[in-house]
DNA sequence: CGCGCTGTTGAAACTTGTCAAAGTTTGTGG
DNA sequence: CCACAAACTTTGACAAGTTTCAACAGCGCG
């Protein structure tokens, strides 16, 4: 239930490359030739359409881990387009407190919050070596006129984060600690099989504090709750690698509230 | 801190009624003649620009108190902007848990999480009997292809709803009891106060136990805060009706986590 | 090889939820 | 217009869940 997302899966390994040879023109752009279409801007264009895409989106632009893609306050002049690695947005606000927001995987848009201010209201951070698609957004808006099925995909790209968001707030507003991480898991589970990964293997990128932060916990309870799906035979952890052996178990910690 | 509105304080209850007389013709449409147009979509545009506009807003509907505009599963078709009247949506699942994602007041637009599935994902209630304006989708995006300031418009609304996401994020996950009703009653007053009311007293249209969900507490604990924020001067209850006496305590209360 | 960051675990303290009862307001039907 | 029922609110006592504080273990990087 948590985050509704329709394309289906997809291999994302290995990269259709077919006439397109690797040289550093291929490396400006590639939105028509990106497996991350169905994840991204592109699902339906038709071919030409996709070629004028592939105009606008021509910077890709690298980051380390640890490196800021924008922060809180920066001026908004463009939409980020995860193409590989992961990244987390964070809120500060002056007392010191802080908190995740969201954690990006490839094919989700990163930098929506900064449209209606002009300016970021958040920070985003690689939390691996990463590889972004800058999508300047006064381009985006006027493709869009043109282009209806950008426009759709779009306002549907927005859109489908109100409604994440939505099942963020249900989980920080009505779910206890364990619960919460099952959704989580789940989630992460669910958005690594859409990329062609497996369902129930994979390596986490943040640390206990930032998921913490994300479900409203303190890193402590996140850890005693690892510890306690582990105990319970739901997951296997070892440290950042996690292996869901009881996925059904997983699902029924959130649907039938343990009264 | 909470959310971010940029428009200009307004007075609503006054309509320029100007030269179109009260009749059943002037019943149907209203953008260019509407007191909310900074706060809803229709800021920047032109005389003709909001002539198709108007065009395009026809019906309004009447909702009772109770009343919902849209159920979880309906088919999505059109967007609402609140004209007269106050809104709540909320989230349910199976297990029964439910939660108040927002309330929508005068100028606010509704609906958007219908357009990434096409299907509402949220149900919305009127809180007290209340009209608001049709906006079929499908129009507004073909308009918005044609007028670049509401192409726009519709993006930053949809941004700034991302961010008051966001904000209340941070509340789910960052906050205390007290400092979320605090929070809650800033913000009330500060968009009252947009709308041309009273920024020190209004009347909530929601049950504490509404005002509990969208914060993440049960009812108790809400009319609890409410009571000691009324020992303590910063404000006089009296049921549904609430009188802030010293808006820089809630502030306090909120920036200088008391350690 | 050791230092620092990250993660785990325990016990105590604190916040919020739960249950229960009584008071208040609102709405409806007589 | 009143009376009664239903819905909402307040308050108290207690229970449960989460955080806090603290100590320690493990891994990874320089």
């Amino acid at each position: 239930m948590w985050i509704k997302t329709t394309p289906r899966p997809r291999e994302i390994s290995q990269l259709p490359n077919s006439a397109i040879p690797v040289t550093l023109v291929s490396i400006k752009v590639a939105c028509s030739q990106c497996s991350l279409r169905e994840l991204c801007l592109s699902e339906g264009l038709s071919k030409e359409e996709l070629a004028k895409l592939d105009g606008l989106v021509g910077t890709r632009r690298k980051l380390r881990r640890g490196q800021h893609l924008y922060r809180a306050g920066d001026p908004f002049e463009a939409l980020y387009a995860v193409r590989t690695g992961f990244f987390k947005t964070d809120v500060l606000i002056e007392d010191g407190r802080d908190q995740v927001t969201g954690f990006q995987m490839t094919g989700e848009i990163l930098g929506m919050d900064g449209i209606s201010t002009e300016a970021h209201s958040c920070n985003a951070v690689a939390l691996e070596d990463s590889e972004v698609c800058l999508i300047p957004f006064a381009q985006l808006e006027h493709l869009s006129r043109e282009i209806k099925a950008l426009q759709h995909n779009f306002n549907k790209v927005m859109s489908r984060e109100l409604v994440r968001d939505q099942g963020l707030m249900m989980l920080l507003g009505t779910m206890r600690a364990e619960e919460r991480l099952a959704a989580f898991l789940l989630n992460m589970s669910q958005r690594f099989t859409l990329r062609g990964y497996s369902p129930a293997e994979f390596h986490l990128r943040m640390t206990r504090e930032e998921i913490g932060s994300y479900l409203g916990l303190k890193l402590e309870t996140v850890s005693r709750a690892f510890s306690r799906f582990q105990e319970e035979g739901y997951i296997a952890v070892q440290q950042k690698h996690i292996r869901i052996l009881d996925i059904e178990g997983l699902r029924q910690l959130l649907n039938h509230r343990n009264i």
